[in-house]
DNA sequence: CACACGTGGAA
DNA sequence: TTTCCAAGTGT
């Protein structure tokens, strides 16, 4: 049997002349590194980027995020999805400054204690920031050592996991494991992509087995998954220019992100009768939309609600709060529910000048509601149209 | 170990 | 349109 020389050297080169010119390989820092890694977690180079630099602007290092609210990396947040990653964030920041210095522990088994820090961040952040000899397996890695070695087993249980995390292991050098691990992740992004890779231009062609045999598309073996469809209900409260919210406990599911009242499958007079406390009567209630959006493996059809609630309830020391349309834009939501704001938001304006709000800057133009122009043929002797916030 | 956790873009 | 998925982690 013939013994090839190491491809990693031949990787190394190919990076650093084709890599990716990317906003957190301007400088290796750990912070820089840390932050990239928990918003690539499972979340395209591309949506990231912009987001990063935001974050990066705001929040520049390790103590900007301790001084920080954990309600304002929410914030920053949004949208990204798989909101337990600014907690963990927030969390690692608090733990680094007050019992590691300020700085990373340089070890594998201390990093993984820190959350959010998994058995790949924590390779990334030893290969990438401290340049260490240290496997980081993602999607990336992966997708390329199953090809490279045509491995038949699907490498996502633990028994292909702890294969495939020695195999990686014996390839790196000693010396720039920071150029090797990105060359993997480029690799796999640029060359060896999950549909019809581009094996003409693959610095590592000669090594690959899959390549030889013709079955680079059926690897690495993928696992079925299947979705799940589910309903929603959402209500939008109106009253006199404000919406009723409230924030969600530090639970599993958008851990304390904000959202109007929802339900999976209820009606809306269940869904009122969970916030009845907060509102009086509500007139008008009628349904103003509906909308798909999915969701970890489910999909679901959100059926959006308005009414407006003639009376008010103070929200004391309850989660709920009445907040007008224009600060909602300060709060943090989900998509799910911005999509839900968005909707009813374009309903509400679209009372007054049907649909375009032109330069009206949030409720400004409101000011003087009462001498708006009403729709013809619609009672609305009471409800929002005749009363404004001053 | 299996499953939950978000989202929006690509084919 | 539907399916798949993208720099995984926590429980």
């Amino acid at each position: 049997m013939v013994l090839k020389k190491p491809f990693a050297p031949f990787l190394i080169e190919w990076f650093e002349e084709h890599g990716r010119h990317l906003p957190w390989r301007v400088e290796y820092t750990s912070y820089r590194v840390w932050i990239a890694e928990l918003m690539l977690c499972q979340t395209r180079v591309s949506r990231v980027i912009p987001r990063y630099l935001e974050w990066m602007e705001r929040f520049p290092n390790l103590f900007s995020l301790t001084r920080a609210p954990l309600e304002e990396l929410l914030f920053l947040w949004r949208g990204l999805g798989y909101y337990a990653r600014p907690h963990h964030i927030h969390r690692t920041a608090h733990l680094l400054v007050e019992k590691f210095q300020g700085e990373f522990p340089q070890d594998y088994q201390t990093l993984v204690t820190l959350p959010g820090i998994g058995q790949y961040v924590a390779g990334a952040i030893l290969a990438i920031a401290y340049n260490l000899p240290y496997p980081a397996i993602d999607g990336n890695v992966k997708r390329v050592f199953a090809r490279l070695y045509d491995l038949s087993f699907p490498l996502e249980k633990g028994k292909g996991q702890k294969f495939l995390f020695r195999l990686v292991s014996s390839r790196l050098l000693q010396e720039n494991a920071r150029s090797f691990t990105q060359g993997l992740m480029d690799l796999g992004a640029m060359v060896c992509t999950p549909r019809q890779p581009n094996c003409g231009q693959c610095p590592l062609k000669q090594w690959c087995l899959a390549c030889a045999q013709g079955t680079q598309e059926y690897r690495p073996v993928r696992i079925s998954y299947n979705r799940r469809e589910t309903e929603i209900t959402m209500f939008l409260i109106h009253h006199q220019g404000m919406i009723l919210i409230r924030q969600r406990l530090k639970e599993r599911f958008l851990p304390n992100l904000w959202e109007i009242p929802w339900q999976e499958s209820g009606s809306p007079e269940t869904l009122y009768e969970t916030v009845k406390e907060f509102t009086g009567e509500l007139t008008e209630v009628q349904k103003i939309g509906e909308f798909s959006h999915h969701y970890c493996n489910r999909l679901a059809t959100v059926h959006l609600y308005w009414g407006n609630a003639k009376t008010i309830r103070p929200t004391d020391s309850s989660p709920y709060r009445w907040e007008t349309i224009a600060a909602l834009k300060n709060r943090p939501f989900s998509s799910l529910h911005e999509k839900a704001l968005r909707m009813g938001e374009h309903f509400f304006f679209s009372q007054f000048d049907g649909g375009n709000r032109g330069n009206m800057g949030g409720l400004s133009i409101m000011e003087n509601g009462e001498g708006q122009e009403l729709p013809q043929g619609e009672s609305r002797a009471e409800g929002i149209f005749l009363h404004f916030p001053r």
